[in-house]
DNA sequence: TGCCAGGTAAACA
DNA sequence: TGTTTACATGGC
């Protein structure tokens, strides 16, 4: 349940002890090339859409760790609806729902993680609350470069989707699936990612137009292995991607995108090998990860950058 | 320069 | 069920 409180023109997320502002702007920090948001002096700086409302907004901490958002720009105060929308995407957007103590208790034990829980203490899987703009990333960042990936969603963005200006600086909110879902994959091909991915994009974008998938129903009863199912059903969407998409928008923390490379990557660096782990390798190191294979992938992934 | 990149579908054994 | 290959482009 979201424990905030509401100010009007500024709202208060009061964090649980397990957090650290610092720890996740080092992650949201690892691409000068993020179009989704800015960060200046350690703020993070949002353009968030809530109906017909657009809002920026600024987050901070305040002296007792908890998340400060203030509205900019607006010469009125947002609604009380948006209000609740923007604290309810903060929240999610941290995962300051989640008790990360059984996490800490599993990991301490660990031989891959307990460096990493020492390092990243107080890093919560930084989620992409929007399932379109999730699914979007999975699938532009298939077999690709992290930089390429980035590059190729900022042309995305930039064609489709909307852009706020507030004091010189541009605010770009994500292109909705309907902003998509018309296109033919010659508007898209420009971008330079291949034509399958197109293609995948905009399949992606008429399931969700038509409202044939949604949060609520992958989210289903909480059952994940159903979530997983739904998703790799769809064309383009393969284990690894459902996997993230679980772990980043659905917030399963049991999700495990096990065939991604950083993950071998960083776990060949954390243990000084001399070539990646096989997936047998990787299912063993894991073995005691259970219910938290997504955390511990993340916290790993925070070595590689 | 050549290998690799936060994979997947499709073809084939 | 398991293995191989094309995909497209760019980063380093």
């Amino acid at each position: 349940m979201i424990d905030w409180q509401d100010n009007v023109r500024e709202l208060t997320l009061f964090t649980p002890k397990e957090f650290n502002f610092n720890e996740n702007l080092n992650y949201l920090m690892r691409s000068s090339i993020e179009c989704m948001y800015v960060i200046k002096d350690e703020r993070i700086y949002k353009a968030i859409s809530v109906g017909q409302e657009d809002s920026i907004i600024e987050i901070s901490t305040d002296a007792e760790n908890n998340l400060v958002i203030r509205f900019l720009r607006d010469s009125a105060p947002a609604s009380k609806l948006t209000r609740a929308a923007v604290a309810n995407y903060v929240w999610e957007w941290f995962d300051l729902e989640r008790d990360l103590m059984p996490f800490y208790g599993m990991a301490e034990n660990d031989s891959l993680l307990k460096g990493a829980i020492v390092s990243f203490y107080g890093l919560r899987i930084m989620g992409i609350p929007d399932l379109f703009e999730a699914l979007c990333w999975g699938i532009i960042g298939q077999q690709i470069n992290l930089t390429f990936a980035y590059t190729l969603k900022r042309r995305l963005v930039e064609k489709f989707g909307r852009c706020v200006e507030f004091e010189g600086e541009s605010y770009w909110i994500f292109p909705k699936p309907s902003d998509i879902a018309s296109l033919n994959v010659e508007d898209l091909v420009g971008l330079r990612m291949t034509v399958k991915k197109c293609e995948y994009l905009i399949d992606v974008a008429k399931l969700m137009v038509e409202g044939k998938l949604t949060k609520e129903l992958l989210l289903g009863t909480g059952n994940f292995k159903s979530g997983e199912k739904i998703l790799i059903s769809i064309r383009g969407i393969g284990p690894w991607t459902a996997n993230y998409v679980l772990m980043r928008c659905l917030r399963f923390p049991n999700a495990f995108p096990i065939d991604d490379v950083g993950l071998h990557n960083a776990i060949k660096q954390v243990l000084g090998m001399d070539t990646k782990p096989t997936k047998k390798e990787i299912l063993q190191l894991a073995e005691n990860w259970t219910g938290w294979e997504a955390y511990a992938t993340f916290y790993l992934w925070r070595f590689l950058y």
